[in-house]
Parts: C-alpha cells; sequence; structure tokens
RNA sequence: GCGUCGGUGGCGGAGUGGUCAAUCGCGGAUGGCUGUAACCCAUCUGACUUAGGUCUACGUAGGUUCGAAUCCUACCCGGCGCA
C-alpha cells in the first residue's frame, strides 16, 4: 500500500471531450498522455476514431496512439503492459502520467491486472474448430465456477475460459481489488447528460463525414479486408456496409448515429459501476 | 365516378376466426463479459398491477359469431387502373 504509484485517469463516453481535457490536465499538472483507445492504437483509423491531432496535442506526448497497423491485433493484456512500461518511464521523467480514453475495459486490465495468461495460438485453432456445444460441454466440466458466470450464448469468451482451461487447469479467480492495485488513481470522470451527449454525437459525426470519414474507411477497407472491417466496428463496420451496398447512403447517418448513441450508452453503464466501487472526483 | 389493392404497436412490416398484447427487424431502455472489449453477449419494450392477473388496442361505426386484427355492411383515408 505504501508508494503506490500515482495516476490520472480521465475516463468518459465517446464524444465527451476526453483527449481536451487530457491535454488541458498535462499542461496544468506537467503529464503526458497514454490513450486507453483499443482502436487509436491502429494506424489510418483517424477521422473514425476522433484521433487527436498533432495540433490538438499542442506539444505534449501523446503514446500508444498509432502503434499497429490496422491488420495486426492488439489486447487488453497488450495495453496494461505496454501502460505500465509507459507509466514508469513517465514517472522516471519526474511526469505525470495522465490515461485518457473510452475502452474501460483496459483501464480494468491496467488498474485491477488479468491474469497473466497469454494467447495460444496452437491451442485457440483447435478450440475454434469445435461447436459451441462441444465448447460449452467442455468448460462446464472442467471449470464450473468459470462457466457459471459466462453467457453460453458468447462464443469468443468460452473460447477463451477453454483455451485457459486446456493450458492452466482452471481459469484463476479474479483478482479484482481495488486496494491491492500498484495504483493510486485519480479519477476525472467526463460523464455528460444525455442529450448533450447524443447531439455532441451527432455533429462530430457530420463532421466525420465532412472530413471523409467514408474515404477513410475505402482505405482502410483495401487494407484489411470486410472481416476485419467489421471487427473494426461502429463507424469502420457501418460504413463498410455502405461501402458493399448492403446499406443506403440515406440510413448511413441514422444507423452511425444509433450506433454510437449504444456505444456511448455501455461506456456509461461502465462508469455507473465505477461510481459503486471507487472513489471517484468527478469533473466537467 | 367505377374497379382494384391497402390502412396493424414509435417506425418498417408479419398475421387473415380462437393457442394474439399480436412473429420479426429498426428504434428505445437496462445490463453482462478475467487478453479480439468500438468486439462479443443477455434481458426488457401497450397501460395498470397486490405480478396472479386486469384493462385498452390492429382506420371509424355497426353487424355476424360462444369467440374477430382476421368474416360482412357502411363510411373515412391512401396507392394503382379505367374513365
Amino acid at each position: 500500500m505504501i508508494d503506490r504509484k500515482k495516476i490520472i485517469v480521465v475516463a468518459g463516453p465517446t464524444a465527451s471531450g476526453k483527449s481536451k481535457e487530457a491535454v488541458r490536465l498535462a499542461k496544468e499538472r506537467d503529464g503526458e498522455v497514454i490513450s486507453v483507445d483499443s482502436r487509436q492504437i491502429y494506424k489510418g483509423l483517424d477521422i473514425g476514431t476522433e484521433k487527436t491531432t498533432k495540433e490538438e496535442m499542442s506539444g505534449i506526448p501523446h503514446h500508444l496512439i498509432d502503434i499497429r497497423e490496422p491488420s495486426e491485433s492488439y489486447s487488453a493484456g497488450e495495453f496494461a503492459q505496454d501502460a505500465k512500461r509507459l507509466i514508469d518511464e513517465i514517472m522516471a521523467r519526474g511526469k505525470v502520467p495522465i490515461l485518457a480514453g473510452g475502452t474501460h475495459f483496459y483501464f480494468d486490465a491496467l488498474i485491477y491486472g488479468l491474469p497473466e495468461i497469454p494467447q495460444d495460438a496452437l491451442v485457440r485453432e483447435e478450440i475454434e474448430r469445435l461447436t459451441d456445444d462441444e465448447i460449452i460441454e467442455e468448460v462446464r466440466a472442467k471449470d464450473p465456477a468459470r462457466f457459471s458466470q459466462l453467457d453460453p450464448a458468447n462464443r469468443r469468451r468460452l473460447i477463451r475460459a477453454l483455451e485457459i482451461i486446456r493450458t492452466q487447469g482452471r481459469v484463476p479467480e479474479r483478482p479484482r481489488d481495488v486496494s491491492a492495485s500498484e495504483y493510486e488513481v485519480e479519477w476525472v470522470i467526463i460523464n455528460p447528460e444525455r442529450d448533450v451527449l447524443r447531439e455532441r454525437i451527432d455533429t462530430r459525426l457530420a463532421q466525420a463525414l465532412e472530413n471523409g470519414l467514408v474515404e477513410e474507411v475505402e482505405r482502410v477497407r483495401e487494407l484489411v479486408g470486410d472481416e476485419r472491417l467489421n471487427e473494426l466496428g461502429l463507424e469502420y463496420r457501418v460504413v463498410g456496409e455502405y461501402l458493399r451496398s448492403e446499406r443506403t447512403e440515406e440510413s448511413l447517418l441514422s444507423t452511425l448515429s444509433s450506433k454510437l448513441w449504444h456505444y456511448a450508452r455501455r461506456q456509461k453503464a461502465w462508469l455507473r459501476k465505477l461510481a459503486a466501487t471507487a472513489n471517484t472526483h468527478d469533473t466537467l
């Protein structure tokens, strides 16, 4: 408990203005920014991810942006490692680490930790070949505790569970204990009211479209193909559907708007949970 | 004016005598997830409710029937065809 590393965390839903706030804080507190965003990791995903521009950074160092090709994968585990390392480096420079972004699961991974069990390509490959029922049966039989926490319809999570079971015997218990974290977090929560946020989302969308969102998605699609594009989600998925003529131009804006809103709502739900478990101090 | 097809829940669109408060999609709400997390997944979505039910609903008004969103009649509204 002594000497926990102090970090500032700026969290909030999409379009809430986190990046701006992070830069402001960095200037005020002499910090550097670590992006906590599973999609800004990728090069070329700029407009669709509302990536902070060089000008907006105004000289403040930003980390974990553009560190992967869109075709490459990245994960919460890798993030936790990268972020840990960067936090140490930033502190060694005598600066304050400011983590900012919307991928809340990454915050969890960093702050509360993840069992350090890397993915195993070979094991995964075998599991992928099984049917849902086969996976369900094996997880149920070998690790009933973990099975009871999972949704049987959630194949992706089931696969990961089985991967761990096959390599480790069973899934270790969750280490979620705030007091055990090696970090002392100063939370800066930005959580605008519904109406305000919806409006901001729409405004940003209109801007993104104007700035060439469709063209960007076209480029990314060229690079990674439709399957991966789909996985990139939100704008990339929806505009991809449009590019494949699976949806009309008229439906583009309204669909985008509602998908983004869904996303923001899930983020807000996470924030609610956070408020119930950690001490936070709100700002706006 | 005649003929014809149609009017269903916030929207689109099924249903064509009972098992229909009404499939499904969209939209909306609430959540879950221990390495793909912008992914993946679940629940709810007419009203009221002591949660067992009760009520109001399928253009409007009547009618047939034990029973109608579903059949009949009239009317209103919309598409199409002929005038």
